[in-house]
DNA sequence: AGCACGCCGACT
DNA sequence: GTCGGCGTGCTC
């Protein structure tokens, strides 16, 4: 180290152009704290004097710590947690004669403080310290490790993920003082529930229990949300709840903020706008505010003292991070649980294939109520195949069959009925009308998709239909397409002219009607509430749902289908659902029972014997024709690991949009699925991250799209 | 990704 | 002899 010391501590070489691009960037950061500097001549902290960081690298292969030196007069500020700039790149240190300094300043979390490091060479400076609040706890740390773990991820890409952007001027304002926690609340409709009480004492008296809940119909979910985690804060620690979407956190927040007030829990959404969500996320992280409702990014929000996770409508799609490593709410949440060793709540009126398996594997117990309470509770199901149309003319003119045309008469006499189209975009395979065998391109034999009324495509390859005919029966009509909520809402209009029509779907959600007759359309996940309950509700197209080339179709259907029913006034009120489906399918069936579990258990068991997830563990590995099989071909799989396919992958073409997830424009991609066993899932992710890391640092740009736990697996 | 270092052919 | 091609590999 003598011999450095003798370098002046700025290169000879430095021109005014190097220091303005200096002060640019100083400037742009706007924290010009700290020049920054090579660390040679300068005086160094005296305690722990080597910072660890973890540098936030966008396309970062390396997954690991750099030291840094902490110069003296950064010394208070350089606190584990906070967020630092330092140069990184080759030469980033080195000061030769004549040759300046490499490397640019790039971003990054400080997370140790240490006396010397276990690096062999010099060490450069920290350039500065961006803010001295730490941001970064060590229980986030931990998390997002095990997350980018799990996922085949960088942990700089997790980062990203679970620490929002700063914003200074929430920086600058000093969080509230925290309540203190309130009183433990009463079981209130949890009575209904074999365990929920138990489950709130449990809670309340500083437990960690886990539970599956399967929550009955009706309006009361997010008022024993709340009570759960009211139970939670009483025994003076702190909870976390995620729901899908910002119209149920507002639910959950009304209940949470009737049951306690103000001041003990934050609504952590994308709605609020970044400078009050960073404020409200300070203040969480400061432990001002012991309580968090969010949506999805919620998922690592830093409360103190974590006592419990609580995720509702686990099968939502919305739970599924959409940026790399592709997290899911429930998985990340199950991490916490463990590493946390805090309560875990997994809530929904259905159940997921996941949530079934975690009940039978004994990680969860399950929270049901008995089928007395069910069958009071759940609204009269009645299934009607889609063939017999009634006799009545404006029945028809409505695509309306008999049951459900009087369904939805009688329902109109005593309130609202919902009525539940699915999405247009929401496209099965498209089949024969006559023998029901797919259609298929007569180029690829790709699927044949309809983007809209009147045109035929192929999904592969983007080639027109224009006479498409059977090739088994020669019959050239396709089962009909979905009509939209749109035109659904028209033609309900005109067969029931003297009352209200509404609609609700993508662009124009509404959150409630009111108790008075009316025809609610929608699509699903839209669905208002009615005051009182809808008298009916009427589930159009049910094949449609169900014909999707995806393995949790059934899963699917059958979660939107209970997620409407369960706004329908019970049978005991006269709640009736009519599903417009084939009665003798499994979903349909479950449905009629109203027994999500039951259905969730049975899939289970399939996929245990078929070999799919959850059982066994797949990755999607997708790329260019070629890179693909390269790609595995250099992956150390484990031993047990079985690779499917690869297979081509729908592209975006002319005319068809390119949905997100699909390759480049113009680019043929085709998708391997790599399936191991269970138990060997951290094994495939390690093998998965190492291969990537190898041609990363070779390849240049990644040009593999790696995926564990893949959506939509076909 | 940058960027430097390194080990091979035609130029002042 | 040396300027410079871009092929590997490292970045605290």
């Amino acid at each position: 180290m003598s011999s450095e010391d003798k370098q002046p501590s700025e290169p000879a070489g430095d021109g005014p152009e190097q220091l303005a691009l200096i002060r640019e960037s100083v400037r742009r950061a706007k924290v010009p704290k700290a020049k920054p500097r090579t660390w040679r001549g300068a005086a160094l902290a005296k305690e722990l004097p080597v910072a660890r960081v973890v540098v936030n690298k966008g396309v970062l292969h390396l997954d690991q710590f750099f030291d840094y030196a902490v110069p003296e007069e950064l010394d208070a500020d350089a606190r584990p947690g906070v967020r630092v700039r330092v140069r990184f790149g080759a030469g980033a240190h080195r000061v030769r004669e004549g040759r300046r300094e490499g490397g640019g300043l790039i971003d990054g979390f400080l997370v140790e403080r240490r006396a010397e490091s276990d690096y062999s060479g010099a060490l450069a400076a920290l350039a500065y310290v961006v803010s001295p609040e730490p941001v970064l706890s060590p229980e986030i740390l931990a998390l997002a490790r095990a997350v980018a773990d799990r996922y085949a991820g960088s942990l700089a890409d997790v980062l990203q993920l679970a620490v929002p952007p700063r914003n200074g001027r929430a920086e600058a304002k000093p969080s509230p003082e925290p309540l203190p926690p309130p009183p433990a609340p009463a079981a209130g409709t949890w009575e209904r529930y074999g365990r929920g009480p138990a489950f709130i004492e449990s809670l309340a008296a500083g437990g960690a229990p886990r539970a599956v809940w399967t929550a009955l119909p009706g309006p009361h979910w997010p008022d024993e949300l709340a009570r759960a985690v009211a139970a939670t804060l009483a025994s003076g620690r702190g909870a976390l709840v995620v729901v899908p979407d910002g119209r149920r956190a507002a639910r959950v927040d009304t209940a949470l903020t009737a049951l306690l007030g103000e001041g003990h829990h934050a609504l952590l959404t994308a709605e609020s706008g970044p400078e009050k969500r960073y404020r409200q996320w300070l203040a969480v992280r400061r432990g001002s505010v012991r309580a968090v409702v969010g949506t999805r990014a919620a998922m690592f929000a830093p409360v103190q003292d974590l006592g419990l996770v609580a995720v509702w409508d686990d099968g939502d799609s919305s739970h599924s991070d959409d940026n790399a490593p592709f997290p899911h709410v429930r998985e990340v949440l199950e991490l916490r649980a463990t590493h946390d060793t805090c309560a875990f709540l997994l809530g929904s009126t259905s159940c997921t294939v996941e949530a079934a398996q975690l009940v039978e594997s004994g990680w969860a117990a399950p929270l049901v109520a008995d089928r007395s309470q069910v069958r009071a509770l759940a609204p009269l199901v009645r299934t009607v195949g889609d063939h017999d149309l009634a006799r009545d003319e404006a029945a028809r003119a409505a695509r309306l069959p008999s049951i459900a045309w009087q369904a939805v008469r009688e329902g109109l006499a005593h309130g609202p009925v919902l009525v539940q189209v699915p999405r247009r975009g929401y496209a099965p395979r498209l089949a024969c009308e006559r023998c029901r065998t797919p259609a298929r391109c007569r180029h690829c034999a790709g699927p044949l998709e309809a983007p809209d009324e009147r045109d035929l495509r192929c999904g592969w390859c983007g080639r027109d239909e224009a006479a498409w005919h059977c090739a088994a029966c020669g019959s050239v009509r396709l089962r009909a397409r979905i009509v939209g909520a749109r035109r659904t809402a028209e033609e309900l209009g005109r067969a029931f002219p003297a009352v209200p029509v509404r609609t609700s779907g993508r662009d124009h959600i509404l959150d409630s009607v009111p108790s008075r007759p009316a025809l609610v359309v929608s699509t699903p996940g839209a669905e208002p509430v009615a005051d009182g309950g809808y008298a009916a509700a009427l589930l159009l197209d049910g094949w449609a749902m169900l014909g999707r080339p995806d393995l949790r179709a059934g899963e699917e259907a059958l979660r939107r289908w209970i997620a409407a029913g369960a706004l329908v006034r019970p049978q005991t009120e006269g709640g009736v659902v009519v599903v417009v489906a084939e009665p003798t399918l499994r979903p349909v069936q479950a449905l009629v029972r109203w027994d999500p579990v039951g259905h969730a258990l049975r899939e289970l068991a399939e996929r245990a014997e078929l070999g799919f997830p959850p059982v066994s563990r797949m990755a999607e590995v997708a790329g260019r024709v070629s890179t693909v099989t390269a790609f595995l071909a250099g992956a150390e799989l484990p031993e047990e690991a079985e690779v499917l396919g690869p297979v081509p992958l729908p592209s975006a073409g002319p005319g068809r949009a390119r949905r997100p997830g699909e390759p480049p424009v113009g680019e043929q991609w085709e998708r391997a699925l790599v399936r191991v066993p269970p138990g060997r899932g951290a094994a495939l992710a390690a093998a998965l991250k190492s291969i990537q890391a190898t041609r990363l640092a070779r390849g240049g740009p990644a040009q593999i799209r790696l995926r564990v736990d893949p959506p939509d697996i076909g």
